[in-house]
DNA sequence: CATCGCCACTGTATCGTTACAGATTTTGTC
DNA sequence: GACAAAATCTGTAACGATACAGTGGCGATG
């Protein structure tokens, strides 16, 4: 007789059609299962030679590991998990942050499994089934608060994850963020370079961390460049376009309208355009605005609107590296990146005449 | 001595903190593993109570069957794949549809994956992908062309799928699509009852089924109206909105310039409005428009555009249940469904004054 | 009372992979 | 030449689930 029992397994030959194994590579090499595991991956216990053959072989007949083998046996799901509110739908930046992911992840074993939930429920649903399940070997998550339960969660139970948005609780992790401090610095610099004086900002929601970034940045700018601030906190740029409409155009109906605008978000500023017509005056003549943008579509439709760029797709492969090199035990704080708002050039209405 | 070998297990505590899989259960309810798995699936020949019992603490102890075996032994992933261009990113169209499809997964056992890929290259790349790894139960696939080869080697293979658009091989298969013949026709309507009757069409590019459809009603719209055409085919809403922007304006500019233009899309419209304007010219005034939209910003933006709703969000979800209707056998032709286009009344300025 | 059939349940093998503990051969040492 | 140490390679078991082929008990049948 020859080999034993399982292992006998390399003396049948493979069944046909099939997608073939570490069987299939051992039957045609002669070589055990094992052997064929060990010499895809490099063992040091492998002959030069046989590695060589191994992978010839297996390169010629597009062997791929099976990935339910390889999760069942070693936990390792090869997946990253993008944990996504509903609710995040304003103006679409999930979009570009999945093509941003997935540009990274196309380069790697790595599957991207988008994980939705109520941002009204549990925001830490997702992250706990992900933990009970084993479901993701990273995971992405974004609408980060200073102090986030799920970063604390992650932490303590070793799951790589990496944030858009930062956190203020002392836990060195992997994050992304974009530079919303210097955007509304830098737009405050543009709207007084204009002579504005009476500022208003249209911010985040106050639970979120970058609230407090974008109201520094904001404030520092005021007093710099020398000019005040309109109280505007009954809505933020999680409300409705309407409610944020109606809100603003009420402000600018008051004594207190402010002469220049703020807008944290791109979805946002088209609502306050609204509401400035609304109450009968015009950008650019009225008030001036700087809006931070996710896209070109503002800046074509509202010329007179100045833009601040922040590259979602850009936040996207920062995210995806930064999982992944949590996930390979690089240390967190060489995975934090920060992306600087980019001015944009007001757009010619029509460059070639 | 007790049970003979494997189901021993039984017989063993299952290890603490670890995550319960079917040995648990057995060990707890004195059952045999097999036992267990059948109850669980109420297989006919285990007893009523039994089941109940099983049932009763699975559900106390958080039973979820562990993926990965379940994959391995029987081939079921639990994944549907949603096949994207990297390029389908204007306007961000995924975000809605994504969020359509995660909808209906919640209730499932299914995980949304994304695979992505340049759709200048290979598009039947994921699909080989798909198939050769079985990395997925279905398939959700869009930019439809009429002789998809998408479509024949995932019908040939049985694979599940269902297409965003329709085909014109003679294969019946899931689909779900808008009405973009009773778009055009409708806008044709539109603009012909404001007196416009040099009309043109910003159409999708050729290669994709919907283009034809477009066209179709954008043609019947003008016989049946009393209008007539204004060729336009040198972009298409695949092109740049710099190239649209460019060539618009020219057509605009010349002695053929139409005063009534429908848009495809939402961001086409965008570059429309920008070579109209470029030309000197004005939407309302000098031309009239209407264009369909993904989202409300055009409608806020540029109220005088009018706008019919594409509802994406839902398409997702028709996609999804498609999907998993094809995969639990349902007859395709009970898979297909097609929205319609909803015209949206003007924004008012201000609704309150 | 032997036999049959049915019900309810169980053991074994298996999916593809890898950790681990050998096994065999070659090389090295004195 | 004997023995140890490398150097290579291999079988077994296990991850968690399920298909399949039983097994044992019990009531019905003749």
């Amino acid at each position: 007789m020859d080999g034993k029992t399982k292992n006998r397994a390399a003396a049948v030959p493979p069944p046909d059609g099939a997608r073939p194994t570490l069987k299939t590579i051992a039957f045609m090499t002669g070589l055990g299962i094992t052997t064929v595991s060990r010499a895809l991956k490099d063992a040091p216990d492998i002959g030069a030679e046989t590695k060589e053959r191994v992978r010839l072989v297996a390169k010629q007949i597009g062997y791929q590991p099976n990935r339910a083998g390889v999760r069942l046996r070693t936990g390792k799901t090869n997946v990253i998990s993008l944990v996504l509110t509903l609710e995040e739908e304003i103006m679409g930046i999930t979009s570009p942050m999945v093509v941003g992911i997935t540009e990274i992840l196309a380069g790697t074993p790595y599957h991207l499994v988008v994980t939705p939930y109520s941002s009204t429920k549990d925001p830490l649903g997702p992250i706990r089934y992900i933990l009970d399940t084993g479901a993701a070997d990273g995971v992405i998550i974004s609408r980060t608060e200073p102090h986030d339960p799920r970063v604390t969660l992650m932490t303590e139970r070793h799951l790589p994850f990496v944030t858009h948005g930062r956190t203020e609780m002392g836990i060195v992790h992997p994050f992304h963020d974009f530079d919303n401090e210097r955007f509304a610095y830098e737009a405050v610099r543009r709207l007084t370079e204009r002579g504005r004086r009476r500022l208003v900002l249209l911010e985040p929601p106050p639970n979120l961390t970058f609230h407090s970034h974008m109201r520094t940045g904001f404030e520092r700018g005021l007093k710099d460049f020398g000019a005040e601030a309109v109280s505007f906190h009954h809505v933020n740029i999680d409300h409705s376009l309407v409610a944020i409409r109606d809100a603003f155009e009420q402000l600018m109906r008051s004594v207190d309208a402010p002469d220049g605008i703020v807008s944290g978000s791109g979805s946002g500023a088209i609502a306050l355009i609204a509401g400035i017509e609304s109450a009968g005056k015009k950008v650019g003549q009225d008030v001036d605005m700087v809006s931070k943008v996710p896209s070109d579509f503002l800046r074509w439709l509202r010329p007179e609107v100045m833009t601040m760029y922040e590259d979602i797709r850009l936040a996207g492969r920062e995210l995806a590296k930064a999982v992944i090199g949590h996930i390979e035990g690089k240390p967190p704080e060489t995975l934090q990146s920060l992306s600087q708002p980019e001015f944009q050039r007001p757009m010619s209405k029509s460059p070639k005449v």
